[in-house]
DNA sequence: CTATTATGGAGACTGTCACTATCCATCTAG
DNA sequence: CTAGATGGATAGTGACAGTCTCCATAATAG
């Protein structure tokens, strides 16, 4: 197919794609003549990655193009892909000074109580420390300091569970790349999805204790 | 205090603090004479939920203001005020074709099996709409199709119970901007930890499905 | 066979965004 | 008294994610 045809099939501009192309997200297509080229499938399946990442992942092109650096780079096996996907999907921003210490140790503490195989320099660690951070600063915690990660330890179970049967949804008999993509997705939607189904019980649960005062006339 | 203190206390430069002023996410503080203004606690508070919105919680300066608004808005009750404040938090986009209008009615179905108080034209659907729309693409749905939001229920008893729960912890004793603020640094920080706690179990369940792989030398 | 339309590729350009920087006429602290 | 800070206004910056314009060449409709 030529790009006029990927461009309709995936609804990105025939201008985006060149500058996918460009910019090395996507892989040119079989050229046939010097301004011919042929696209495929996988092409097609590409751009719609690239649309998963970038638009409902928000991810920036930059941070794409190490996740599908990682899915295609076949000598990393899939698990550690995967973790180099996970790291580009956690946006970098500067994690220092004496709050943030205590808080990569209360993130350390957490994942040690659970058992938890995360990587030592996982950059999801800077999340939760984040998260952490800005708790504390608003009163969340003992007395202007840290909350306590045991905050989680009620929801761990659960949400390991959860994740346990999204990985095992991943089909085992598709190639490395492909499981790496399908994994991808999955936890780039999912996200979205609980963040999603959170906010509803959240507004859910507001208006059960906050909903009674009477609207204006 | 000065500027240059609120500064020191917030960790925001001065120039950007001007800059908040200026697009009005900070009140002017008490002017004194035509060049000098008293800053005081509400402000350094004003500047960390402005940090907490557009760092961890990634919004734009433009979304966060509409969320402060609604902070600052006597007029609406808290829980309006909540909902508004969450609309504010989801990225706007198009979403519209026959492919959303079954993923809204998809969420819709969502919304009543399970009986959630939930605005119909809360913003927060077109997020459960966007991960349905996505995962279909990957073909997490019956044949290509939309997939079935029952894949969600057996998660929702629990989530419903931490949302409660986390309402539950917002003082009563409060006024309703200081709850309203409170409430929302909530969500975005318990968000950005769930997001986080989800990707290490993610870790944690791939490297035991995959990572028997061994690693080359 | 011709006239139109499309293509790949390169480069320049655009609009948005979240700041930064510069000025300047005051204040204020030492 | 003076060095430095301040509020306020205006202009500038760098990153980002596309878009736009060209052009020589190909495909295709008539």
């Amino acid at each position: 197919m030529k790009i006029a045809e990927l461009s309709r099939r995936t609804g990105a501009p025939v201008a985006t794609l060149k500058y996918y192309l460009r910019e090395g997200l996507l892989t040119p297509g079989f050229a046939t003549a010097v301004n011919q080229a042929n696209y495929d499938e996988a092409h097609v399946r590409r751009v719609k990655l690239v649309r998963a990442l970038v638009e409902l992942g928000r991810l920036s092109i930059a941070d794409a193009r190490r996740v599908l650096d990682a899915v295609d780079d076949d000598s990393l096996p899939m698990h550690e892909a995967f973790g180099v996907a996970q790291d580009a999907m956690v946006p970098s921003r500067e994690r220092d000074g004496p709050l943030y210490e205590s808080a990569f140790a209360e993130v350390e503490s957490f994942v040690r109580r659970h058992r938890l195989s995360v990587r030592h320099d996982a950059a999801v660690r800077g999340l939760l420390a984040d998260a952490l951070v800005y708790l504390s600063e608003f009163g969340w915690g003992p007395s202007g300091g840290l909350p306590d990660s045991a905050m989680f330890d009620d929801m761990l179970p659960r949400i390991l569970a959860d994740a346990t049967a999204e990985v095992a949804f991943v089909p085992g008999d598709l190639d490395r790349s492909a499981q790496v993509e399908f994994s991808v997705v999955g936890t780039v939607a999912f996200e979205v999805a609980g963040d999603a189904l959170r906010r509803m019980a959240l507004e859910h649960a507001s208006k059960a204790r906050f909903g009674r005062t009477r609207r204006k006339r």
